[in-house]
DNA sequence: CTGAAAGCGCTTACAG
DNA sequence: CTGAAAGCGCTTACAG
């Protein structure tokens, strides 16, 4: 009688291993046994060290190849004490802003084989740095984070982490801090100026939630509103509840209400002047003959409005892109061009103004 | 003389290893040394494990106040072979559907600790099948996934993978199958009812993307149509595009143009009928006289639409809490009162219809 | 260019 | 109820 149990003698790793924890996945240790080096070489072949002799290399691949080995991402963090995780922060995602910088970090990330890991701060600063806190605990390879506001205890906690970060959506010009975005207050300015130019001069701002995006356009508005002296700060409707149609088309009536002379508005969401723009179908007030009327970050279906919305075009797919990939750079501990990255921004004239 | 190194001898851990790998934060052998006991009574405290004396789970947890510690995931995983992890997997971030059944998962698991990992799939299999390959290399605790839409062999990797899996937005009667939604099949025939009790006989349907659930919506407005003798096939128009306002628009150009005598139209999706809408109010075409329209899952806007639009609400933050909730007690290998959790829909009457 | 040894910080059986 | 030992699968110095 032979030892049915010794059937798979000798066969080192790949046999089963009975009542060890071993999960019975490819390890590192078996595509070295089969490629015939060392688990170190084998590493270094995974981890596309290019101090490897090519035929050895080659060999490796090949037994990845044949076992379908994949590396144990928490092995691996445990080893290094890096995951390969990138965390974004953003406010939400119920403003397709938010989503699009998303979709566009998450295209590069995946690309380039970092999933990343999404908070939702609500806008409230507690809610982030309990999520910081948490996912720091992770030791992220990077960070991506929207705007700068959050206390010093936070920006001590992040550079202590020694994790690399980009902000995203606001520009500052420190020379450590790294950020992809646009002037959110010239951007509030050229609006302004749009008006001036088709000669409004009672021209009203609506803004809501009150972050700090939407103040520096509340700033940038005003500057050049007092600057054309025909700031009414009584045209100012800065409302903290979420951004929303049903939101815009109650300031919209209220201004109209209050002021008949009203000439314009700014609305600094497309959503709330969605909700304007509805709301002056219903109470006849024509757009843009009597008041103009116009958007913020132009999202998609502003073409579709009556009359057609005009907007600022804000990049944030393109902000998420360049983001993503400054990010990869730092990660990679590669020089960047510049710290700070301003994209632009595009005012997007349509029938609304 | 004395040694200057000699002055944190005897500390242990706690004392700065030099060159050691040692990341400077404190471990569980530290709090275990700080409050006298052994590194696994500690562990069992922190993993909230009953079975230890009060008073040492005591001295524990003071230690592990007093230490700022936190566990470290990659440790944790890698000693027990599964993350805290769970991924969620949805088409896309651009339809504010799946941002609210999203934001319901993620305030459940954040409460209950573990963080999430999100994949965008596009709406395709090829994407999800990447996603899910590269996503169960990190031993996820839970998965959560949009639909059935997938591969015999994407089923085999899940069951093999053996991580606990709740289905959400569609039903399945399969007793091993988990899953939290509703029926989409009764859902568009209770809005085609709705439609023939208002009197309408010539009924439009108009659906994009054709993912999975779409078609069913069209099935169960074709099916009701059918048995009331009025259904024409010329009156339903499937686009793949995806969803949108300006396709909305088109389609209903396209349908008032070809079918003179249309009297109602079904949009599968509230952002179609929104640009369905505003063409009709473009064209002159009155709503509900002459056309009714109906949306479908009644996201934020409908209610500021001209006409205000009528809609199915579909319950996508209760399927968002109740998958979240159900997958929770799954990975605590807790029973569940039934592997189907159908949570129903409403129908919102309003002006358009 | 390659490898033997040690270690990352935790948990899992097992034993008492 | 508690603990000493081993191990999870990888990478980091270090040495050659």
């Amino acid at each position: 009688m032979h030892d049915a149990s010794s059937d798979n003698d000798g066969t080192g790793s790949r046999a089963p291993r009975g009542r060890s924890r071993a999960t019975g996945r490819a390890t590192l240790a078996d595509v070295a046994a089969l490629a015939g080096v060392s688990p170190i070489t084998a590493s270094r072949v995974v981890a596309g060290k290019t101090t490897v002799r090519p035929e050895l290399a080659e060999r490796v691949r090949a037994a990845v190849a044949q076992l379908g080995y994949r590396p144990d991402p928490s092995a691996r963090a445990l080893a290094s004490a890096k995951s390969r995780h990138v965390v974004v922060l953003i406010p939400l995602l119920s403003n397709t802003l938010f989503t699009e910088l998303l979709e566009a970090v998450q295209d590069v990330m995946w690309d380039a084989g970092y999933p990343i890991f999404v908070g939702i701060t609500q806008y409230k600063p507690e809610r982030e740095a309990a999520l910081l806190d948490s996912y720091l605990s992770h030791r992220p390879a990077g960070l991506i984070l929207t705007g700068f506001d959050r206390s010093e205890a936070q920006r001590r906690l992040i550079e202590a982490s020694d994790t690399p970060c980009v902000h995203v959506m606001e520009l500052s010009d420190a020379p450590d801090v790294h950020c992809v975005g646009f002037s959110q207050i010239k951007a509030a300015q050229a609006v302004a100026r749009h008006l001036l130019d088709r000669g409004r001069r009672r021209i009203a701002f609506v803004g809501a939630q009150l972050d700090p995006r939407t103040l520096e356009r509340a700033e940038g508005f005003r500057s050049v509103l007092q600057a054309a002296g025909c700031h009414d700060p009584r045209l100012e409707i800065l409302d903290s509840r979420p951004s929303s149609a049903a939101l815009g088309a109650e300031a919209f009536r209220r201004l109209v209400e209050t002021h008949p002379d009203l000439d314009a508005v700014f609305f600094c969401n497309d959503d709330l002047a969605h909700g304007g723009l509805l709301e002056a179908l219903r109470l006849g007030v024509p757009v843009p003959d009597r008041v103009s009327v116009v958007g913020f970050n132009d999202l998609p279906g502003n073409a579709q409005m009556l009359p057609a919305l005009s907007s600022l075009r804000t990049p944030r797919r393109e902000v998420g892109d360049a983001a993503a990939r400054m990010l990869l750079r730092l990660m990679r501990g590669e020089p960047v061009d510049a710290p700070a990255v301003d994209l632009g921004f595009e005012l997007k004239i349509r029938a609304s103004s």
